[in-house]
DNA sequence: TTCTTCAAGTCAATATAGTTGACATGAAGC
DNA sequence: GCTTCATGTCAACTATATTGACTTGAAGAA
């Protein structure tokens, strides 16, 4: 029997609301889902995951970080990057090298491929949010924002 | 040397920004993370996570809802749903029983503690999405909701 | 020059969350 | 009685993370 038609992913699952804001909790969960879903389908083509595209994300907003910099970032132990960090070093799409001052630290930058990949990546994710935002207008995304951000905020 | 003050998770990295929407990208990863944290937390006190309070969300929505069903609802396979399952039950959080006319299939439904966990649980997460709505007001959280409707619908 | 500090790299063991494949059980329907 | 179907379980595997312990190699200071 086939699944029944579900081209990627899950389909919404419209349970019933116990809470007034179960409706809410549900679209963050979808949202992160959608946002992400064909990124991550890209990303498993080239033989990648979500922590490389996330190193190659910050690695091509902060060129020439240092790898602690870096895992202080992404907040995960340098030991849970080494693999990811080490697989995109030898794919040529990150190189490292000494500081020129400060002999100790690695400095990573995106090669051409790298940054290719990066973008492309983060493509889809911006493809599906600024369709959203073009259906919801300029005051719309407005909104989205400031609500996303006292959510992210949350103290 | 102790961490720099990062009561819990991560701070917002704030990185410089390549693109557009890269501050809406953002704003989406950092907004999952902040809606799930205390949830996070709470649940890992009682020795559960996630995928936990995912099988007791939907089972508190869906009384009476059979094994094959909450598969399909949490789109993971029998085998990746047989730990957690069997946890909660065990914890008697959960209980199931056969159907009496449909005696092929279990039902599942929360015991009152396992109501318990999974209204605060839920709670934890509602809680952050109340605040930032009675931030934005009516019109904000309703230019929210569209928003991200629209985010989760990508096809 | 040795000693210490520090960034980075590496090894081992563990946990969690998922996968596919194979097979058992037990009730239902024909 | 045979087949179907929901469930349960076993094994092997992958990926992503953790903590702890240790090494390496350069920098800075005594």
């Amino acid at each position: 029997m086939a699944k029944t038609s579900q081209a990627a992913g899950l389909h919404r699952a419209s349970l019933p609301k116990l809470h007034d804001l179960d409706a809410a909790l549900e679209l963050m969960y979808y949202g992160w889902r959608g946002m992400t879903l064909e990124a991550d389908e890209y990303l498993a083509k080239q033989g990648l995951s979500r922590p490389h595209h996330r190193i190659l994300y910050v690695v091509a907003r902060r060129p020439d970080i240092a790898i602690g910099a870096l895992i202080e970032i992404l907040g995960i132990s340098k030991q849970a990057l080494n693999r990811p960090l080490n697989l995109l070093l030898e794919r040529k799409l990150l190189t490292s090298k000494r500081a020129p001052e400060q002999h100790r630290s690695k400095l990573l930058r995106l090669t051409e491929a790298g940054r290719r990949i990066e973008q492309k990546a983060s493509d889809h994710e911006r493809k599906v949010l600024r369709e959203a935002f073009d259906r919801a207008g300029v005051p719309g995304a407005t909104a989205w924002m400031a609500v996303m951000g006292a959510i992210a905020d949350n103290n």
